[in-house]
DNA sequence: CTAAAAGTTAAAGCCAGCTTTAAGTCAAGC
DNA sequence: GCTTGACTTAAAGCTGGCTTTAACTTTTAG
């Protein structure tokens, strides 16, 4: 199979999967005349790779995993510790946007004269304060 | 008020002030010797924007609504409009990341041979079909 | 045989929201 | 008056996950 062909069955570009292949998610299959030529499960693995990336993980991580994974391999155990990492990641994301939904309703449904005593009446002056800086 | 104080009153970078104001969300001040020199209300400035930001608003967002925003103004209909759009995007968001966390337990808890074979009896590979490109 | 379509590479570009850097100017304390 | 710290600017850098570009080669259809 020729990337074009891979690419358009995963739905991706063929330079997405020139770059997985860059970042050491695929590997380098032989070529035929300078070009890659794919057996047909690199498809389930570019697959895998793109689930893994709508579930949250970064290529890295999916790098991870991916290199403890042969044919059958069972679901290992450097796999069950990166998912649950991510599960909690995944429920911090859910609380925090439950908090921001409960916020943004509060805001929509008031009648404040402005929007700033609609966020000191949320009380959400003393949050104010702690945000941001994250990157320090 | 100098930016530095600001700042620290904002806990962030005077940076990010000289950056909120080249991006049009903060008017500029008058200034001493060159140096902006900010009233006491710049601070609920940007709290505000910091609050906004932290529900989830692009920089562009906020300096919609922001351009709208007297001393005392109503909450205006403009900012309903971004606020329930946004609303909507959260929503979304959360379904998003309820179907994540389902799927990543369900991984977690199978005892499945391989993660294809997972992948594969979670019905997930149909949805794989569908992923992506979505830059295009 | 030829032209177009699809492949190749390295390097640069894109998005947001800043931070960092470089090379200066200004303010404050002793 | 001198040092140190805070301020100024424009421009470049950072993160991630690709895409785009440019210049070129290979394959394929007619």
């Amino acid at each position: 199979m020729k990337i074009g062909q891979l690419a358009a069955r995963a739905n991706l570009n063929a330079s997405a999967i020139r770059y997985y292949e860059k970042m050491g998610l695929l590997p380098s299959p032989h070529r035929s005349g300078g070009q890659r030529r794919y057996p047909s499960d690199a498809l389930d693995r570019v697959l895998l790779i793109r689930f893994a990336g709508e579930m949250g993980f970064t290529l890295g991580e999916i790098k991870l995993f991916l290199s403890g994974l042969r044919d059958n391999a069972p679901v290992g155990p450097r796999w069950k510790k990166l998912a649950s990492r991510k599960l909690a990641e995944v429920e911090q994301n859910i609380a925090r946007s439950l908090k921001l939904k409960a916020l943004l309703q509060g805001i929509l449904h008031c009648h404040c004269a402005s929007l700033q005593v609609c966020v000191q009446r949320l009380s959400l002056s003393p949050n104010l304060r702690s945000l941001s800086r994250r990157t320090k």
